[in-house]
DNA sequence: GATTTTTTATACCGATCGTTACATATACTC
DNA sequence: GAGTATATGTAACGATCGGTATAAAAAATC
C-alpha cells in the first residue's frame, strides 16, 4: 500500500498563492515555493506537475478563496450600492491586512501577461471578464427594482467599477493612503447613484 | 582624441523603454535590451552604468515622453473636463497604438514592486503621487472659475481620475474593447459633472 | 603613421533558473 | 519482516541571468 501524502494541498495552495501575489510568477523561483509550501522541488512536481500548472491551480484557489469572499460581500443582501461598497472596502481591508501581499493576483498577472502562456492569459482575462459579467447582471436587476436608475447603462457602469477595483489595487500598491482608496470607492458608489 | 558613441542615446533609450514596458523589469533580459537597442552589454554598461541605472534613465524618459503627451492633451485649452476627456482618450489609443505596448511602464513597475529597489520604487510612487497633485490643483483651479461644482472634493476627484487611469491599463491589458475603456473614460468624465 | 583615448566585441564568470535522474524513506498490506 | 508503491530528498542537468575581463576597433590629434 502506497505512503500518503504529508502535507495539506489547500494549505500548500495559500502558501504557493501568496509568493505568486506577491512577487508574481517568474519572480517567483522554485526555491521560494519550496520555502512557502514547506515542500520540496520533488513534492511539488509530484503534486502539481510543473510550475505553470502549480499557477494555474492557484488561480482557481484564488478565485474560490479570495475572489469568493468579495462576490459574498457584494451579495450581502442590502442593495446592490451597498454591496458594491461592501465589496470595494472588502478589498482595501484586503489589501492593507498584514495577512496578504496587498493588490490583487489577478491583477498583477494580467499586467505581467508576457510570463504567461495561452491558458493561463485566457484564464485571467475570464476571470475579469466574468466579474464585469457579475456585475452588469446585478445592475440590470437593481434597475429592475428601482434602486438604479434604469437610464443607466449597465455594462458601462459594470465596466467602471471593475476599472475602480483594477485602479485601487494599483493605487495600493503605489503606496497611497486607505483614506485616499476608501475615497475613490465612494465616487465609484456615488456613479451608482447619478 | 576619443572615439564618440555611433548611437543615439534618446533612440536607445526609446527602444529600452518599449522593453521593459512590454515585459517587465526582470522580465526583460540584457539579451533582450541589446536586440532592442542594438547595442552590445558592455556598451549599455558603458554608457549607463547597469541595468537598474538604465531603468531609472527610461522611467525618466517615460516621463519626459509618454506622461508629457498625456499632461498635454490635459492641459489643451479648452477646460478641465474635457482635457480629462482628451487625455483619457489618448492614454486609450496609446494602448492601442501598434508603436507602443500597451499598458503604463509606470502601473506595470508599481504593481511589480518585488522587483525593484528602494530609489525605483520612490520614483514610482512620486510620479503616481504627482500626476495626482497636478490633477487636484487643475480641479481645485476648475472648481474657482466655475467649471466644476466647488462642492466636490477636489483631492477625492484627482483621486478617482487616477485610479480611472490605473485602472483603464489593467483593463486593457485584460483584453477588453477599445469602446469598453471609452465608457469608462466617460464615466469618469460624468462624476467631474456630478 | 603613431599614439592616445574611448567605444564596441567577444568570451567568460559565478549564481540561479526550472526540471529531471536517481536514491532514500516510509506507509501500508500480506 | 518482506514486499510494494508512493512520497520525499539530494544532486545534477542545460540554459540563462547580470555583470566583468580582455581584446579589437576606431576616431581624433600630433
Amino acid at each position: 500500500m502506497a505512503r500518503h501524502k504529508t502535507f495539506d494541498e489547500r494549505e500548500a495552495l495559500d502558501a504557493a498563492m501568496h509568493e505568486f501575489w506577491l512577487r508574481g510568477y517568474e519572480g517567483t523561483s522554485l526555491q521560494d515555493l519550496e520555502t512557502a509550501m514547506g515542500l520540496t522541488r520533488t513534492s511539488i512536481y509530484n503534486a502539481f506537475g510543473n510550475k505553470r500548472e502549480l499557477f494555474n491551480r492557484v488561480l482557481e484557489h484564488y478565485q474560490q478563496t479570495v475572489m469568493a469572499a468579495l462576490l459574498a460581500e457584494l451579495d450581502s443582501g442590502a442593495g446592490l450600492k451597498t454591496g458594491v461598497e461592501r465589496m470595494l472596502n472588502r478589498m482595501i481591508d484586503l489589501h492593507f491586512s498584514e495577512e496578504t501581499p496587498g493588490g490583487c493576483l489577478v491583477v498583477l498577472s494580467v499586467l505581467e501577461r508576457e510570463q504567461h502562456d495561452a491558458t493561463s492569459t485566457r484564464a485571467l482575462e475570464q476571470t475579469m471578464a466574468a466579474m464585469q459579467k457579475g456585475l452588469q447582471q446585478r445592475i440590470a436587476k437593481a434597475q429592475q427594482t428601482g434602486e438604479i436608475d434604469a437610464g443607466q447603462d449597465a455594462r458601462a457602469l459594470a465596466l467602471s467599477i471593475v476599472n475602480t477595483m483594477a485602479g485601487m489595487m494599483v493605487l495600493g500598491k503605489a503606496g497611497f493612503s486607505k483614506t485616499a482608496l476608501r475615497q475613490v470607492a465612494r465616487n465609484a458608489v456615488r456613479l451608482l447613484q447619478c
